[in-house]
DNA sequence: TTATGCGTTAATGTATACACAAGTGCATAC
DNA sequence: GTATGCACTTGTGTATACATTAACGCATAA
């Protein structure tokens, strides 16, 4: 059962550990440290970082260490901005692609569930939905590299969102955009389907780094 | 001088020789192999392996070797659609950000270098300078991680550029395009800069897709 | 006190060794 | 002739060893 190399091994393990914070931004740790944190040699690790490294949340610099990448407002601008055209083009493709009711299922799905959050104050439900309706927006854009790209900026998206979720003001405005982006692509209105979505994120992204400039999470 | 590692020579003697067609598309190699012909041990090899993985050129199959990865008219279709929103957000980006004459310098060469190359009738020249425009114009528009994305998309479509180079039409109204894109960016109009730009894109993708199906190039 | 240079330390880059597992071919049975 | 299983081969995943070289501290000089 247990089919996962040490690498895989790795990799999800270090991600997790990012992700909850006990690898905080901008911290060094030797590749000995790890491996012997992870009960595997240097080797794996090493090829784990690479990768991690490839999709932007790790630097790997000689003798420093492994770092773990910090996101400022201005990273979080840039990620924003890619997110908001990709997205934006999924949602238009999704539109062409005449899917059934069936079809956007998912969707529907986690827009209620959403709304069911939002009514319970239930923030992290909510975030877990809204990722949820993202993640089935760009899968039914298909297109595999647009959804490798999104994913990577995606998790860095995540990983600043631990210290933004309890700050924003309550997701309202959203969970009516994604009704309307789902109507459109319902419908195979691809133009509004990419407009109101590409507005949506537009949004996000000037909420958030307003927020993140705020509160000076220049590197952290 | 040489103050390059064994694993940036691996990565850029693979690179050379997939661009080269020397490692042809689908081919597979053996680690020990590749170490082989490099001259340094399997180590390097594998880690320049799996960086050219992240970036799509290559795939690691167990026991199968590594594969140079194929690049099907599928797939060029969903690299041109993101390479087509990715530039034209930087290309709006670059009109918003009020550059001087002297900033677009090298756009202005770029175009020229092209319209020389048109006129001797020396594609490959005016690949070459096409490709320094596109580059250009993407670093104008000030996002790094952008940047990066688009770097990794624009290899791949110079991979399939061997082979369509000589079998598309004469890009001449391509010339045209860029230079109202210039104009754009030099007043400052992001509108017509970002859609002028997406449209250029939208028929270069479109004409390389069918020619890529109409040669049954489908998975070479 | 600050700057400069040297020696030490230790982390990395690379090579090598080895166990394991997947693919291959042959032999055997039907 | 076809199918099944077994032994063998061989590539990979991982561990380990080692040389190199960059960072750091200390001493010395201005």
């Amino acid at each position: 059962m247990g089919a996962m190399s040490n690498v895989e091994r790795a990799v999800s393990a270090l991600r997790q550990m990012i992700f909850a914070g006990e690898l905080p931004p901008g911290s060094d740790h030797l590749e000995t440290e790890l491996a012997e944190k992870l009960g595997m040699s240097r080797t794996p690790v090493r090829e784990a970082a690479l990768m991690l490294q490839a999709q932007g949340l790790v630097e790997m610099r000689p003798r420093r260490g492994i770092r773990i990448t910090p996101v400022s407002a201005a990273d979080m601008a840039e990620i924003y901005d890619i997110l908001t055209e990709l997205e934006s083009l999924a949602a238009a493709r999704a539109a062409e692609a005449q899917y059934s009711k069936a079809d956007l299922a998912n969707l529907a799905t986690a827009i209620r569930d959403m709304d069911g959050a939002l009514a319970r104050d239930d923030l992290r439900a909510w975030a877990e939905a809204d990722d949820r309706f993202h993640r089935e927006l760009v899968r039914l854009g298909r297109n595999a590299r647009l959804s490798m790209v999104v994913s990577v900026m995606r998790d860095q998206v995540r990983r600043a969102r631990a210290t933004t979720l309890f700050m924003r003001p309550k997701p309202k405005q959203s969970n009516e955009d994604h009704r309307v982006v789902y109507q459109a692509i319902a419908r195979g209105d691809a133009q509004v389907a990419h407009d109101t979505h590409h507005a949506h994120r537009q949004a996000a992204r000037d909420m958030l780094v307003a927020l993140l400039e705020k509160h000076q999470f220049h590197g952290l």
